[in-house]
DNA sequence: GTTCGTCGTTGATTTAAATCAATGGCGGGT
DNA sequence: ACCCGCCATTGATTTAAATCAACGACGAAC
């Protein structure tokens, strides 16, 4: 895992010194979406800039060990991050993926309740918890925006419970590339032909299924005309309304 | 739903001026645990008794449908609180049961995403969200603790996530009169013979199980003897440890 | 007191998904 | 170039839980 420290962050003053609020990118890690570093005003920026630290995860390699000390929070700059808590046999539950944009640590105790690894090469922005929570205090705005996004995340953790707990194999699949295709949307990249990095067993651990039933499922939808499977991980939701019809369950 | 304004929050004030951190009771709903309105300074208990109203819920009455405008946010006093999403053929997901000192409502949307009932006769204290949101600028205390209990709910959440997922009947019930026990036991009210609320069907609907397999799971906890069933909803956990291994997947 | 609806339990049967198994493709390492 | 291991796919079989069904207990309503 390689580190380096941020010098060069000037070139993206200018983004927040032009006045924009909101999506307005994080200095440090020139991120758009979701962030905790966005809308911030150009002393909270500087503040920022000084703690953060910038990493590389290979993929496969971890980032977060569950029930380590939860001295970092992170933000995703590029490439995509699982999390994921296990059973004792190995049995393995994702509870999200995580793609650039997003925030990763918030963590009431002091230990992670969650482990996170690199599902392709990525990038992330590290800051030590206990400045950030200096900060938080100094900048309640800050703190507002991070209850928006624990608020959010609660919101897609309910939405997630309802999909392990009551939908089939087809609905979940379903609602996986549309949950996917939106948050392509989000980032600005094409909401169509998506772009689905993660392996059939990642996808199975997230939405509780076994590689072989995701597989199947990609196969029959494939063969009902309801989305397309392209080169290199890419997805073509043919049908969107009728996975989306599919996906609620109707 | 009867509805009376809360005056006589006098008597609640001296665990306040007698200098009580936490926990502390909330003044207008005489709460002790995991509460909005713990630890509040004098002037905070004052605003927040300025704007409550405690309402009375009868048994399956409704507190909050889903995709209604999300003005209120709630704190339950006593009784217990379901708390759901829906597919449109009417299959139910339970994401929560709420207890007294549970508190209810945060989002971040205009509209509520989920659905709540009684369990249980109940009564919870209601705070206009427009209010509770000028009062938590004015004091970011408050803010701050409403991260930790979201961030609570999240870690609380993603554990959930993994017995939708991956835990078997058994485990799941094993979890669940587990959760219930020490959730009692952080009540102040007894940890071993539990008091088991809701109905069969109900507990289905939270670990994604249908109402059949739950009883027979319990039964079969029975007659193995980790578990006695009590009259009156009751039920002894007669071998807490073998149930905790049998939670974590041993 | 009787009836009706809900609840919990248990049994029989079905079924969706898991498990077991085999194959071919692809990419990295030597 | 040649393995080796991982990944995706598909087929055959098993199995855990759902579904269908029946019954008794209980409480509320009339």
């Amino acid at each position: 895992m390689a580190t380096f420290d941020v010098k060069n962050i000037g070139h993206l003053r200018p983004a927040i010194s032009r006045g924009e609020t909101m999506p307005s990118p994080c200095a440090a890690c020139s991120i758009r979406h979701l962030s905790l570093c966005a809308a911030l005003q150009e002393n909270e920026v500087q503040e920022m800039a000084a703690i953060v630290t910038t990493l590389e995860v290979g993929a496969g390699e971890p980032l977060i060990d569950e029930g380590q000390p939860a001295v970092h929070v992170f933000n995703v700059t590029s490439g995509a991050i699982r999390v994921y808590k296990l059973l004792i046999d190995g049995r393995r539950q994702m509870t999200g993926f995580l793609f650039p944009g997003d925030f990763l640590g918030l963590a009431n105790e002091e230990t992670y309740a969650y482990s996170a690894e690199a599902v392709t090469a990525s990038t992330v922005c590290r800051f030590p918890r206990r400045k950030i929570e200096a900060l938080l205090i100094k900048y309640p705005r800050m703190e507002r925006r991070l209850l928006g996004m624990a608020s959010h995340e609660l919101a897609a953790a309910q939405e997630q419970m309802l999909l392990l707990g009551r939908k089939n194999a087809r609905e979940k699949i379903a609602s996986f590339l549309l949950m996917l295709s939106r948050r392509a949307e989000q980032r600005g990249l094409p909401a169509d032909p998506i772009f689905v990095p993660m392996s059939r067993n990642d996808i199975g651990d997230y939405l509780g299924l076994t590689t072989e039933t995701v597989s199947r499922t990609f196969s029959d939808l494939k063969s009902k005309g309801a989305i397309e499977l392209l080169p290199a991980g890419k997805v073509r939701l043919a049908q969107r309304e009728h996975l989306e019809e599919v996906a609620e369950g109707a």
